[in-house]
DNA sequence: GCCATATGGAAAG
DNA sequence: TTTCCCTATGGCA
């Protein structure tokens, strides 16, 4: 279940295990088949990972996936066992494989197709991309920025838990209309995913607490919240806020959880 | 065993 | 705005 920074890790792994070598392909589950069979045995010649999405790249053919709220990689060493549960997708030659597990897309794409569906991706954090796209659609949409955030046309990669954090760290009020984000403000949250993101690539988790926040917070905390990563807002609703002590509040916002303190990002 | 939940998004209305 | 889809897991009986 993962935001952009776990598909970047994914795309690296996926590189380094597969890359410029010959690949076999198959579907043990039987829904991707057909279009396995048509890349079976090419070399795997790219890899690419554009915010959630990832494409992988066997000559003019493209495999692209999206593992949406369910989907799961696995990527070993070794042979690959016998299929075990729903494998969509799997990759494996000499060395490893890798098995792909409940992914909301999992297509074939030529060139042409590949490239349009980049083209409906918004900048990138952790590929540092110029955010200039996100401004002209944030500074003209009366959307909450809370809603603009997870739009992956706008911010690609940014997912629930990134969203509601880096909105705290900036104390801004997930309800304020993109138009009413002024251009100090959206470049304050740009630069933060760039660095929170690029942090949650290399340590494979999301961890959003400054460093002069953290004894206090450990040192109180109820429980580690099982996404495994130190958080000031994301799923606390009923908890008293890392640093003013008010109600974390929750409320649903296009079907998901929209977790902020109504204090520390007022308006 | 059953139910709720999950870091997502497209399609339908 | 609601419905639907995909799969696995943890908590509870």
């Amino acid at each position: 279940m993962p935001e952009g920074h776990a598909i970047h890790n994914q795309a690296r792994r996926l590189r380094t295990r597969f890359k410029s070598r010959p690949v076999r392909v198959d579907s043990p589950q039987g829904r991707f088949a057909a279009d396995a069979k048509r890349i079976d045995g090419r070399v795997l010649e790219k890899v690419e990972a554009q915010g959630k999405h990832l494409f992988l790249g066997f000559g003019d053919l493209w495999v692209h996936v999206h593992l949406g709220l369910f989907g799961k990689w696995r990527i070993a060493k070794g042979p690959a066992p016998e299929p075990r549960g729903q494998i969509r997708l799997r990759l494996q030659d000499d060395e490893g494989y890798a098995e792909l597990r409940g992914p909301t897309v999992c297509e074939l794409l030529d060139d042409e197709a590949k490239k349009a569906a980049v083209g409906r991706i918004g900048p990138d954090p952790i590929r540092k991309s110029d955010p200039t796209p996100a401004w002209n659609r944030v500074e003209r949409s009366k959307a909450p920025i809370g809603a603009l955030l997870m739009d992956q046309s706008v911010f690609a990669g940014v997912g629930n838990i990134y969203r509601a954090e880096v909105l705290f760290r900036q104390n801004i009020s997930p309800f304020r209309p993109g138009k009413q984000v002024s251009r100090n403000e959206f470049d304050a949250i740009w630069d933060d995913l760039v660095v929170l993101m690029t942090q949650g690539t290399k340590k494979g988790r999301i961890d959003t607490v400054r460093a002069e926040h953290l004894p206090e917070i450990m040192g109180r905390r109820p429980r580690q919240d099982r996404h495994g990563g130190e958080v000031y807002v994301y799923r606390r609703a009923g908890q008293p806020c890392h640093l003013c002590g008010d109600e974390v509040l929750m409320e649903e916002m296009g079907a998901r959880k929209l977790y902020w303190c109504p204090t520390c990002q007022p308006g």
